[in-house]
DNA sequence: ATGAAAGCGCTAACAG
DNA sequence: CTGTTAGCGCTTTCAT
């Protein structure tokens, strides 16, 4: 029904060879030729069939982006950039969400494989080994996670919990208590080095709870682990987690930051909607998505394959945090 | 490089056309065989290339979904469902955003044709008209509009609405402001016609605002607007433009709900999260979701033309909402 | 600058 | 049940 490269041709009276030349090698048809065939085709309203075109090209000009969970507030800014980038270079976005779970993962890049021109790996909790055979199947990019010798994007994570536990410090914190994120997370493992490291420097401790799943259902069942370690200042693996725990503390009556510093990390959206506003570290989910995409694109190869860009981070510092408490809020909440 | 059929045909002693049935009806094919080939199949890693079977078949398995911001917290639950439900049903989802813009909506439908058996049109913003003409080209399945003799679900805003006017009016209000959404938007129009007519119906008086673009900045920006109509309670487009006003509210001192009462709709999960807690109506969005990608997939091509799947709304009482004050709050602002 | 012909990977009659 | 043949819509040599 459409129309096919092939009722252009007829009707404009050339063959198909030049129609086809016409969309993807204009320069090589005669402008008169050109004209004529880009006024049928717009009558025809034909539009070549990209599938038809990757078959021979190998090229299919879509991208497929996974994801953990598209409902996670943190991925879809990253989605939204992804796509806007991606069209722009005239290029269509599948998007495919893994519910946390790694092998689903592994299914979707092969499902996936043959349509796209590569594949956007966000946030994989699939193993290092993994990746390392399914690049074999189709270019990959990683998110958030560095992978050797693939092309990647991650945000400096450590430098943000380092500078989240500075800025506890600075308040007077010396018992903080770490609320980790899901098991094979690189931001999770990253977190904990980093923050172990700085906590340590500061002659802080630094207790570590987890794995937990990065919802605010995890955050808010976290509660009472978080008041058993007796710190007086908790970072959260993200913001999700960290408002599940804010709205735990509310009900059971503990003030935040009086009695209990907050930290999240992700800025999402909600973050400064809540109350008390979060302080958290920022993380360029935008910025990821579009950079991303952009490395997926690159033409050079080789410049691709190692490249791995770092995006920064920042903290925000809002109402959640202050100085530490004399009374830890174990206690204060039982008095 | 990649697997090809004949690799698997030549590697497993048989011919192309046996292959290709192991796959696409493997009843038709002797069980060893069948069994053989799919060994071979699968050591060589072969998988069946999409783009080359719907060539011919004239399937390409995929669906695309367009929406109009997928940062907007309403559309991930229904991205995610329909994306769940696509891939159970062996389908990709392609993902567009069209930032809004009804124009972008058009290039989208036109763009992805090709590439998919129909496309979701979420909350479209394009005219009823456009929509007629688009359908000729790609079957579609619209959400959040009913239109003409096309599958459709939508939601039952018309109920909500009344719901929340019904609710304030129990509460003591007599003078409601509507604080509008987007222009081209059917859900808008809706809110709005059955609002008047329950406020009309309760003796209240509605003053509409907008059309406002449906983001919380838009909220915050109009909220002298709305303190300029002296109502004492609002009902916004959605929660985002609901929760917006809040924060403003709460900048200028307003307090709600003593002084001012806000009711939004679709109970995004920060509807929850905010201070206060949001009064809403909830609209099931992942439901949606998966219902429209259903009657894409519905085999029955007669009923579903005329479909028209309507899904219920609920009211959602939480902390925004209260007894009308007996002071106006823009009096009481300036006091 | 344009035409002719081959073929991308696969399915769909039609034979046998 | 399996092989043969044709061709989906398009690009790409290779001629002309």
């Amino acid at each position: 029904m459409p129309a096919t490269i092939r009722d252009v041709a007829r009707a404009s009276g050339v063959h198909v060879s030049t129609v086809s030349r016409t969309f993807s090698a204009p320069h090589l048809v005669n402008p008169d030729t050109r004209s004529r065939v880009l006024s049928t085709a717009e009558s025809l309203g034909y539009r070549p069939n990209r599938a038809a075109r990757a078959l021979i090209t190998g090229r299919t000009h879509n991208i497929g982006l996974i994801v953990a969970d598209i409902a996670n507030p943190f991925f879809p800014p990253l989605i939204k950039a992804a796509e806007s980038q991606s069209r722009q270079r005239d290029y269509h976005l599948f998007v495919a969400d893994t519910n946390e779970d790694p092998v689903v993962e592994e299914q979707l890049v092969h499902a996936l494989a043959k349509q796209v021109d590569g594949v956007l790996l966000c946030s994989p909790r699939m193993s290092n080994d993994l990746i390392e055979k399914l690049r074999k199947d189709v270019p990959l990019v990683v998110v958030n996670r560095p992978v050797e010798g693939l092309p990647a994007v991650v945000m400096d994570i450590a430098g943000g919990a380092r500078a989240a536990i500075e800025h506890l410090v600075g308040l007077g914190h010396r018992d903080i208590t770490l609320l980790g994120g899901p098991r094979g997370s690189w931001t999770n493992r990253e977190i904990r080095r980093s923050a172990t490291a700085a906590a340590r420097a500061a002659g802080a401790t630094l207790t570590a709870l987890g794995p937990h799943q990065p919802t605010e259902a995890a955050g808010q069942a976290a509660c009472d682990a978080v008041l058993a370690t007796g710190a007086s200042a908790v970072l959260a693996y993200n913001d999700l987690m960290a408002i599940g725990l804010l709205e735990a503390l509310h009900e059971r009556g503990v003030r935040v930051p009086e009695q209990l510093s907050v930290v999240g990390i992700d800025d999402i959206m909600l973050s400064r909607l809540v109350h008390p506003k979060l302080t958290t570290v920022a993380t360029p989910a935008a910025a990821a998505g579009r950079a991303a995409v952009d490395m997926l694109l690159q033409d050079d190869q080789e410049h691709r394959a190692t490249a791995l860009v770092t995006l920064q981070t920042q903290l925000v510092i809002r109402d959640s945090t202050g100085p530490a408490p004399v009374t830890p809020p174990s206690v204060a909440a039982d008095a």
